[in-house]
DNA sequence: TAAACATATGAACAATTGCTCATATAAGCA
DNA sequence: TGCTTATATGAGCAATTGTTCATATGTTTA
């Protein structure tokens, strides 16, 4: 094994914990549902119930995964009287998605 | 919910396969064990007991890892004498890997 | 305030996953 | 040909996952 490989052996090791983190943020990507929750919301803000018709998705599924989603910080709320609006933290995920969207066209 | 809406609904509704397809796509990337295999084939092909010494997972292990990295077509092999030598199949992977990182790195 | 609507959450359960261990297959070499 | 090295694979198992069902929490409105 040559010197350059030794460093990114090196590199693996050292940052096992990025690889932790790397393959948990795919983790997330890798269900049907909440990749159809986000790339729903890369259009437009929606509320709980909506996601859950728009998707077919029971409400608590839906739910149960956004919180995923939140915790993982993907997505963000606010209140809107009775409903909370979910929309996207940031533009990158729409990256992410588009992404892998292109390696499956190929 | 307004016509634009409808559509990408009928859109989501219709390609439920297509998600499954990109879902699958992330869940191979969703463990570390993995994406420490394919990040490590984008710097330089391998054979088998050199991943597993480089990462320090089992030669058991790496070979079931494989296996599903080859049956999805992320990798590909070629017979070195006694070696089978893994190498990507694909620049996109790294892409994919890269899109990630620069998530995480926010 | 009571009823209705919207969302969240805990328990339970089946399904899937990723590993280890043992062993099979296959190639190179003495 | 037998021994060694390299890789693959099946069984088994513990851990994780995603859903449903029931129910709790919180908000609006009559």
């Amino acid at each position: 094994m040559d010197n350059s490989i030794s460093k990114i052996q090196g590199a693996i090791t050292r940052n096992s914990e990025l690889f932790e983190e790397l393959a948990g943020l795919y983790k997330i990507f890798g269900d049907a549902s909440r990749v159809k929750i986000l790339c729903a919301l890369t259009q437009s803000e929606m509320c709980v119930s909506e996601i859950s018709a728009f998707l077919s998705i029971s409400q608590s599924a839906v739910s149960h995964q956004l919180r995923i989603l939140k915790t993982s910080n993907l997505v963000k709320t606010r209140r809107d009287g009775k409903n909370i609006i979910y929309s996207l933290t940031d533009e990158h995920i729409k990256t992410i998605i588009d992404c892998g969207m292109e390696h499956i066209a190929e």
